[in-house]
DNA sequence: ACTGTTATGGACCGGACGGTCAATAACGAG
DNA sequence: CTCGTTATTGACCGTCCGGTCCATAACAGT
């Protein structure tokens, strides 16, 4: 009954999202947008309302596969809990190695908020309170198979994860290699000795 | 010989750092600029030359600044190196959880950079190694004292404490409270158990 | 007081930015 | 085939941006 579009929004907004996780918000510009995504403006318009809304829905993508990636990583497996937690900072070590200057759209987000009612705060909150809720579950598990010191508390250590982990990216990117990161990678999983 | 200024540079650099801080390189305008020191363009320009470099003279400062809190609060003081760390995590957990959305300039630099061979790159690096350097002297010290675990290696260790540090700083902008940053900063030290 | 030199402030500029408009194209329904 | 609806395209717009120009001010030295 009408035109149809030429394009696949999730394909757009992946595209996009590359773009936002290695210039940031506020250098895209839409002319970057249209160019690697291929529409033109007006379609970005129609299709999204403009940059920053892109941005969101990138945002909203890029939170949802990261927490689905540390999930599986997580939940899965026929490692216990602690192992899977060694094996996914080792992992995330090599990752956040890449030299190819990417920034995790959360962490763009957090960065590039500007202030506490900012809807990216918003988002991005949530998002970390995810991440914890992951790890958490997963150092539960730990708990019970009493790998956790007696007196840790998975909560907070929960928390600490996602720390750890939010530091190494911005380590990663600041030029700290493999080796390194996996050392730090390493050195974190000390807190879980009981 | 020659009419006076009438500003201090250094003043200048701090409050154009304080706005950076706040609103990032990127999201910063001149005008901001120009509001925030009570300069006009035409001085600022004279004096530092544009946005870009006035940036970088506030985090080299800044820089400076942080190395110099961070090795007074580990080097001095009559307590234990492993305590004096203790005290300054648990400070910059209350640090972090202000909640005046500041981001340190180190940490936008390491954002905002654009690629490789970005200037903003090579001063961020180097800062970070500079705090990996006073970490790991204090943890050397630590480890002379026979507080650190036998199998310890400092270097990592002082990276480690880098990132987590990084990492705090940033959950701290995503709203986490003084209570919970200060319980990750407790679970950060048990890499330090032996 | 005069002069050389630098600082200052405000007007100004070219360009880029995010966003919009209007003409046209591509479809499905009838 | 025609019509209604929506997508697309490229031109266009007002604004804001970083940066510059220029006329003037404020000093130090003579």
């Amino acid at each position: 009954m009408a035109r149809p579009r030429k394009f696949v929004e999730r394909d757009v907004v992946s595209s996009a999202g590359e773009v936002f996780a290695v210039r940031g918000l506020a250098a895209t510009t839409l002319d970057d947008l249209v160019q690697a995504t291929g529409l033109g403006k007006q379609s970005l318009y129609n299709a999204f309302g403009g940059k920053r809304e892109l941005f969101l829905r990138a945002l909203s993508e890029d939170r949802e596969e990261a927490a689905r990636a540390v999930s599986e990583a997580l939940e899965h497996g026929d490692a216990s809990p602690v192992e899977r937690i060694r094996g996914h900072m080792l992992r995330l070590a090599i990752e956040f190695s890449r030299s190819d200057s990417r920034v995790s759209l959360t962490t763009r987000a957090l960065v590039e908020s500007t202030g506490e009612s900012d809807q990216l705060s918003a988002v991005t909150k949530s998002g970390i309170e995810q991440l914890a809720g992951i790890y958490g579950h997963c150092l539960e598990l730990a708990r019970a198979a009493g790998d956790l010191p007696a007196d840790a508390n998975v909560q907070s250590l929960a928390t600490y994860f996602v720390a750890i982990t939010r530091g190494m990216e911005l380590l990663g990117r600041a030029g700290v290699g493999r080796a390194a990161l996996t050392a730090v990678a390493l050195d974190s999983l000390r807190v879980l000795r009981n």
